[in-house]
DNA sequence: ATTATATTTCGACTTTAAACGAAATGAGAA
DNA sequence: TTCTCATTTCGTTTAAAGTCGAAATATAAT
């Protein structure tokens, strides 16, 4: 059925925790632990939302060194992520925390921030 | 929090019996019974999802005689019902539980189908 | 090979959501 | 007012989702 992949999609959006990881991933790809230390998550909870938003092909994961960096899937032929994800990105740009992520997003350094 | 709006905005479109209303509503407007007989829900169910989409300002109601139409909210100026509707209108038009549910809302009768 | 570390999977718990039937509400009709 | 009937609300049950910590996996560095 069609619309399992549309109810699976929305599903995916309808989480406040992967709107902030797919408008973080605007700025930049980002491993699981950066993302976790913004969201204030367990890593394997991070993980999981992760694996929610791939399944719906918003997202695509690409191995780096000993980091897996996730993308936002923006080249997506797709006709159900080719129209929501500028959606996405022209909503929320104004709220405060979504602001903050970003900002941090673009001050974390991935190397002090995961040992520990 | 801005971004509690768009999550309940996608909740609300991520149960497939909420998006089966949906493409119904694009034909006419629906009183509860009407809904409830074509999807097989109790009506104490089908109402509960009708209030979901409302509370998303997807869908209105306006009452006439003994019924309660919804209406789709085809004129909302909220920017995110704006762009979700014409999308969710362009998306399933070929799905056959979709066609089969439109063609049910041509054939169907109020007066008859809500008095058992 | 062994160790270190980033990520995923597993198991448990808690919260949220979907479903039903029964009872309550509310708006015509008699 | 009283009755009828469409709809909503309530209480309960069942299923799904979000969360965590611990264990398993995978990969890079030593």
């Amino acid at each position: 059925m069609e619309y399992d992949h549309i109810t699976r999609l929305f599903k995916s959006l309808s989480d406040k925790n992967r709107i902030r990881i797919l408008k973080m991933l605007e700025e930049r790809p980002l491993c699981v632990c950066e993302i976790k230390s913004i969201l204030g998550l367990a890593t394997s909870t991070t993980s999981k939302h992760l694996s929610i938003l791939k399944d719906a092909q918003l997202i695509f994961e690409q191995k780096e060194h000993k980091w897996v960096n996730y993308h936002l899937n923006r080249a997506s032929q797709h006709v159900y992520i080719k129209a929501i994800l500028p959606l996405i990105r022209s909503w929320l740009n104004d709220d405060p925390i979504i602001l903050k992520d970003k900002q941090q997003v673009k001050n974390i350094d991935r190397t002090t921030l995961c040992s520990l």
